[in-house]
DNA sequence: CGCGTCGCTCAACAACCGTTGAATTCTCGG
DNA sequence: CCGAGAATTCAACGGTTGTTGAGCGACGCG
């Protein structure tokens, strides 16, 4: 493991910076903080977090590689940087079930697709989804997130006492119809004009908030 | 994770000069290629194709870096190989449809977590998912086998002219399922004994199957 | 005008990656 | 018994990655 390579550089001129540095071409007009965050949501969601290059996000945005670890720390960083994206998943299912249960399902249905085919929130959402697949660790922080936010808000308009177990098979529902939709887009489903899905999957997502369970 | 190597290999280490090389311990007792092959499927689905390197599926397989490009060639080909599984999704659906369309909801959930849940079949699946929902061109080519193979099985079954659209539908609540159960493990579904699941979401499969779709 | 500071570029570094080639030992058919 | 070929090892190569540190140019304040 210790390559003992001590100063002796293969190439000439060892620490000394080349004679070009700085700051040629006129300054940034726009915001380059905020460029190479975009281009780290979409790198990430693309490709994932072990195929991103720090070198191709800074190629995309337009700027130098350093300027990354200048701005954003680690890669890490950078990552948990794109990922913070407002969402807030209490109010919105609060206003799911802002009419009544028995309206709840489509309002459901449509509340998912507005937050998965937003161009703001649907990379990084994805991103989540897909990391929370692959690592364990952002497995278990992903499910107990559900756990304490959403589940727990669906149960406080459910008061039954299989709240729980209804609002984790809704979540099956959801999930899935998000999945064949936006993610891996199989037809004809992803296809359908936006109120249709709503019309179709909706009574699914009822039936298990407050449809009979057993049949 | 069974290292069952009874014989121990003498490492006769002496000096070094120059390069030594060649085969210290005893030939291979166990089959490697197969336990290369078990090595690579599980790290590929758990940490992803760029993620996993051959070093480390060398080390949990124990054996060298060099035999994996020996006997598989390049990383891609091994990723392949890996995920060179026997599952006939064609032949699965018609068992699931053999007594009858009435039953089929729930006959196609208990096939679908039949195949999750294998540790044969499951973790390849995983990763094809995986890779489906991230690398582009692997997307279109399982949207396009899954059209081509799982619907047009489906619509063999279903005579009516939706058939395609109730096979999609369907997927999304079996695919939903998977993801909640088996990939998240999200809690209660992921806790309950495999009947009940079939029992709570059977009938909305079989909804999307032989159900009224507008109501 | 002097000077610090901010934004930025360049070059290098160590670590690790996939892959190759040569070396060595074993097995086995002739 | 011997040589052919398979199985396995080590060492190295060229490339890429994340990260660091030093230098440069312009701007704002004194």
């Amino acid at each position: 493991m210790p390559r003992a390579r001590s100063t002796s550089t293969p190439r000439a001129r060892a620490g000394r910076p080349g004679p070009r540095a700085g700051r040629p071409g006129p300054r940034a007009d726009v915001d380059t903080k905020a460029r190479i965050l975009e281009a780290a949501r979409t790198s990430f969601s693309e490709s994932g977090y072990a195929a991103t290059t720090l070198r191709g996000v800074a190629a995309t945005a337009g700027v130098d590689v350093a300027l990354i670890p200048y701005y954003f720390g680690k890669k890490q960083d950078l990552f948990t940087a794109a990922m913070d994206i407002p969402v807030r998943p209490a109010e919105l299912i609060d206003g799911a079930f802002a009419d009544g249960v028995a309206r709840a399902g489509a309002r459901l249905v449509s509340a998912f697709l507005d937050l998965w085919e937003a161009p703001e929130t649907g990379p990084a959402l994805l991103t989540m989804f897909r990391t929370a697949m692959t690592d364990d660790a952002a497995r278990r922080s992903f499910t107990e997130f559900i756990a304490s936010e959403i589940l727990a808000s669906y149960a406080r308009h459910l008061d039954t006492e299989d709240a729980e177990l209804r609002a984790s098979l809704a979540a099956t529902q959801l999930l899935g119809m998000v999945m064949v939709r936006c993610v891996l887009r199989i037809q004809p489903v992803a296809g359908l004009p936006r109120e249709q899905v709503v019309a179709l999957v909706g009574p699914s997502v009822q039936r298990y908030l407050s449809g009979p369970l057993d049949e």
